[in-house]
DNA sequence: TATGGGGAAA
DNA sequence: AATAATTCCCCATA
C-alpha cells in the first residue's frame, strides 16, 4: 500500500504509545512565506486548514483525551478500533487517515497493533447450531485461536466443550452467550455474535404521516439510515448495537423506525419516570400504536402491554440483597422481539448482568456518546452491541437539525480574601471553594442582563450557590426537592416568557420536560463529567424559531481546580467539533462582539483581535463535519 | 389518591 | 481518588 510521505505542514503526530497529537493552528505566513508577527513580535496563528478534516476523520476510531487550545490529544483504544471495525472501517483505512494527516512518520508498531485489533474483531464468532433455537457455537476460522482462548479457565468454564475428531468445539446455551462474550472481551477478543435472535411476538407498528396533533411527520434521512443500519434487513449481521445521535436529533423517532422494521413486542428501558411518560406519549402520537398497546411500568403504574416502557431502576430492584429481581422476572416471561436501551452512556452496571441473559433479543442502544465515565465501554460493546451508526453533531448543526451553538468559557479570578482561603484550604475542599467562588455571581448577573429577553438557564451543582443566585436574580430555583406540581408551574411560566431566567440544580441534567432555552450558563459542575457537559449543552440545542444561535457559557474560577475540571468536561464536545472561546473575565461590551447581543445571524466572522482568534473561528465552521465518519452509505 | 419518609444506588 | 445531589423504589400514612 502506497502512502504519501508525511508533510511537515500536516497537523498530526502519531506516537507509538497510541496517543495522537493534533495541531489546531499553524503559523500564519505572508505572501513571501514569512511568519506574520503581531505588534509584539509574536508569531500570529490561524486555524490549521486540515484541522477540521483530521478531527472528523479521527473521530471514527479514536477518543479525544485532552483539548488545550493548540494541541489536541487523542488515544486509540481497542474498543474504539473495534467500534470502527464493526461499521466496516478496516486497518488500511485507519492507516490511510493517519498517513494523510501526519507530519512525521507514523510508527509501524502502532499500525501493526491497530491491524491486530481490527483483525481480532470477527476472529471469534458465535453462530447458531443449525436446526436449533437456542444452541450456539463459538467458532473461529483459525483453530489455534479457539485453542488459545480455551486455555483461559474463565472461557472454558462458560461453554460446554466437546472433543471431536476435527478438534475441540465450544457450545453455548442461551444464557452463556453473553457471559462468554464478556469474558472474551476482557482477554482482548471482541466476539462477532452472529447467533441471531428470536423474533418475539409480532406487533405491527407503523409511523403516522401526521402526528395526532396534525403535524406532518416522517423519518429524516439520517434517522431512516440509522434504523436500517441497525436492522440490517433483519439478518444476524445487525439487530443489536448502538446508534449514536446528539441530544435533540430524535433518538426516540429513530427507535420508532427500528420498531417499525422489527415489528414485534418491544421493551423500552430509560432512566426515569418522566422519560417513561414522554416515550409513551411520543409513541402514541407518532405511531399507529394505541393507548391500549403502550404500557407504563413504573413505581406508580404497572402496565404490561405489547410495548412496555420502564426504568432501569425498576429492572434491578429487589427486596433484599439476596432476593430475586421481581420486576425483571415479570419482563423475562414476555416474548420481546426488541429491547431499547435509552441513554446507554448512563446504563447502570447491574443492567449489564441482566442484559447478558437477553442476548437472544434484538437490542437497540441509544446515546449521544459512547464515552462512559466508568470506563465500561467494553461491556456496552459486547452486551448491547457495537456502534451501528453515528452522525457528528456538527453535521446536524450544518443541516439545521440542531441549533448552532457557541461555547464560551469565562474565567473569573477569586477576590483577594477568597484567594487566600483557597490557597490555605485542603486539597479536597479546594474544588468546592473554586466552584462556589462568589465572584461568579456578578458575571452571571451581567450575562443575564446582556441576554435580556431570551430564555436563560443557570445550571449548577451546589444548592447553596444556586440559592444565592436565585435570590440575587429574583429567579426561581428548581432542585430535586421541588415537587412536581411546582415544577410544572415554573416550566409554564418560563415557557410563556413570564420568567426569563431559571436556576437549575442537577435536575437540569435529566429533566426531559424542561422548556426550550437559547442561553445556558453553567456555574459549577461534577468534577470532570464529560457527559454532564454534553447534556447541559443539549438543553439549548433545539433549533430556534428565528434561527438564532444558542450560547453556552461555562463560568469557572481562573487558575483553580475548577478551571482544570472544566477543561476535562469540555472534551466530549470538543471531540464533536465544538470550540470553546476562552475569556478572562467578562469582556467589556464594546470589544465583545456578541455573547451579549442577540443578533441572530451576524457574528459569523471571527474577530482577529480577540484572544485566541483562530480558535474562535472554528466555532462557526458549519460544514466542518461534512465527511461523516461512521455513516453506512 | 396523594404525600412524605427511608433506603439504596452510582 | 473524591463530593454532593438526585433519583428511584416501596411502604406507611391520611
Amino acid at each position: 500500500m502506497q502512502h504519501p510521505p508525511p508533510l511537515p505542514t500536516n497537523p498530526l503526530i502519531v506516537q507509538s504509545d497510541r496517543t495522537l497529537m493534533l495541531h489546531t493552528v499553524q503559523a500564519k505566513m505572508d505572501g513571501d512565506g514569512r511568519a506574520v508577527r503581531d505588534g509584539d513580535g509574536n508569531p500570529v496563528t490561524e486555524e490549521h486548514p486540515l484541522f477540521a478534516a483530521a478531527r472528523d476523520a479521527l473521530a471514527s476510531f479514536c477518543e479525544l483525551e485532552k483539548s488545550p487550545d493548540y494541541l489536541h490529544t487523542y488515544r486509540i483504544t481497542p474498543v474504539s478500533v473495534w467500534n470502527a471495525a464493526a461499521v466496516g472501517v478496516d486497518a488500511a483505512e485507519i492507516a490511510g487517515v493517519l498517513h494523510r494527516f501526519a507530519c512525521v512518520p507514523v510508527p509501524q508498531a502502532l499500525l501493526d497493533e491497530v491491524e491486530g485489533w481490527v483483525a481480532r474483531y470477527g476472529l471469534l464468532r458465535i453462530e447458531r447450531v443449525e436446526g436449533t433455537n437456542s444452541r450456539f457455537e463459538l467458532v473461529s476460522d483459525d483453530p489455534h485461536v479457539l485453542e488459545e482462548v480455551l486455555e483461559h479457565r474463565t472461557v472454558a468454564e462458560a461453554g460446554e466443550i466437546e472433543d471431536t475428531p476435527e478438534g475441540r468445539r465450544v457450545f453455548l446455551g442461551d444464557l452463556s452467550r453473553g457471559e462468554i462474550k464478556q469474558r472474551l472481551i476482557r482477554l482482548g477478543f471482541p466476539v462477532d455474535d452472529r447467533g441471531g435472535y428470536v423474533d418475539g411476538d409480532p406487533l405491527e407498528i407503523e409511523l403516522r404521516e401526521k402526528t395526532l396533533g396534525g403535524v406532518p411527520f416522517g423519518l429524516r434521512d439520517y434517522q431512516a439510515s440509522a434504523a436500517e443500519a441497525f436492522h440490517a434487513s433483519g439478518s444476524a449481521l445487525g439487530g443489536s448495537g448502538v446508534v449514536v445521535l446528539p441530544c435533540g436529533a430524535g433518538k426516540t423517532v429513530t427507535a420508532m423506525g427500528v420498531m417499525n422494521l422489527v415489528g414485534a413486542k418491544t421493551l423500552i428501558l430509560t432512566t426515569n419516570t418522566v422519560a417513561v411518560r414522554q416515550w409513551r406519549d411520543e409513541l402514541i402520537d407518532k405511531t399507529t400504536l394505541t393507548e391500549d398497546e403502550v404500557g407504563e411500568y413504573t413505581g406508580d403504574v404497572k402496565d404490561l402491554k405489547p410495548v412496555t416502557v420502564s426504568t432501569y431502576q425498576m429492572l434491578t430492584w429487589r427486596r433484599s440483597k439476596a432476593g430475586e429481581f421481581e420486576h425483571f422476572e415479570v419482563f423475562r416471561k414476555e416474548n420481546w422481539g426488541l429491547v431499547v436501551y435509552d441513554e446507554v452512556h448512563l446504563l447502570p452496571a447491574p443492567i449489564f448482568r441482566v442484559t447478558a441473559e437477553l442476548q437472544a433479543r434484538r437490542r437497540l442502544g441509544l446515546t449521544a456518546t459512547l464515552v462512559r465515565e466508568d470506563g465500561k465501554e467494553d461491556e456496552v460493546f459486547c452486551l448491547i452491541g457495537p456502534k451501528r451508526y453515528d452522525v457528528p453533531w456538527k453535521v446536524l448543526e450544518g443541516k439545521g437539525f440542531i441549533a448552532e451553538a457557541r461555547c464560551v468559557e469565562i474565567r473569573v479570578p477569586f477576590g483577594d480574601e477568597d484567594r487566600r482561603r483557597y490557597a490555605a484550604a485542603s486539597s479536597r475542599s479546594q474544588f468546592r471553594l473554586a466552584s462556589e467562588n462568589p465572584a461568579k455571581h456578578d458575571v452571571v448577573a451581567e450575562l443575564c442582563a446582556r441576554h435580556a429577553g431570551e430564555r436563560i438557564l443557570v445550571i449548577g451543582q451546589y444548592l447553596d450557590q444556586l440559592q444565592v443566585l436565585s435570590k440575587r436574580m429574583g429567579a426561581p430555583l428548581l432542585t430535586g426537592r421541588t415537587p412536581n406540581a411546582k415544577r410544572t408551574e415554573v416550566y409554564d411560566a418560563f415557557r410563556s416568557g413570564e420568567i426569563d431566567v431559571l436556576i437549575l440544580s442537577k435536575v437540569g441534567n435529566f429533566a426531559v420536560d424542561l422548556p426550550d432555552a437559547s442561553v445556558a450558563i453553567q456555574v459549577s459542575g461534577t468534577f470532570g463529567s464529560r457527559q454532564e457537559e454534553a447534556q447541559r449543552l443539549g438543553r439549548v440545542l433545539r433549533p430556534k424559531a428565528d434561527g438564532r444561535a444558542a450560547v453556552f457559557y461555562s463560568v469557572v474560577t481562573l487558575g483553580s481546580k475548577d478551571q482544570d475540571f472544566a477543561t476535562k468536561r469540555q472534551l466530549f464536545l470538543t471531540e464533536q467539533g465544538y470550540t470553546y472561546e476562552i475569556r478572562e473575565g467578562l469582556p467589556a461590551d464594546a470589544d465583545d462582539q456578541d455573547p451579549g447581543m442577540s443578533a441572530p445571524s451576524d457574528a459569523s466572522e471571527p474577530d482577529p483581535s480577540r484572544a485566541p482568534a483562530t480558535i474562535a473561528a472554528g466555532v462557526r465552521c458549519r460544514d466542518a463535519g461534512a465527511a461523516a465518519p461512521g455513516g453506512t452509505e
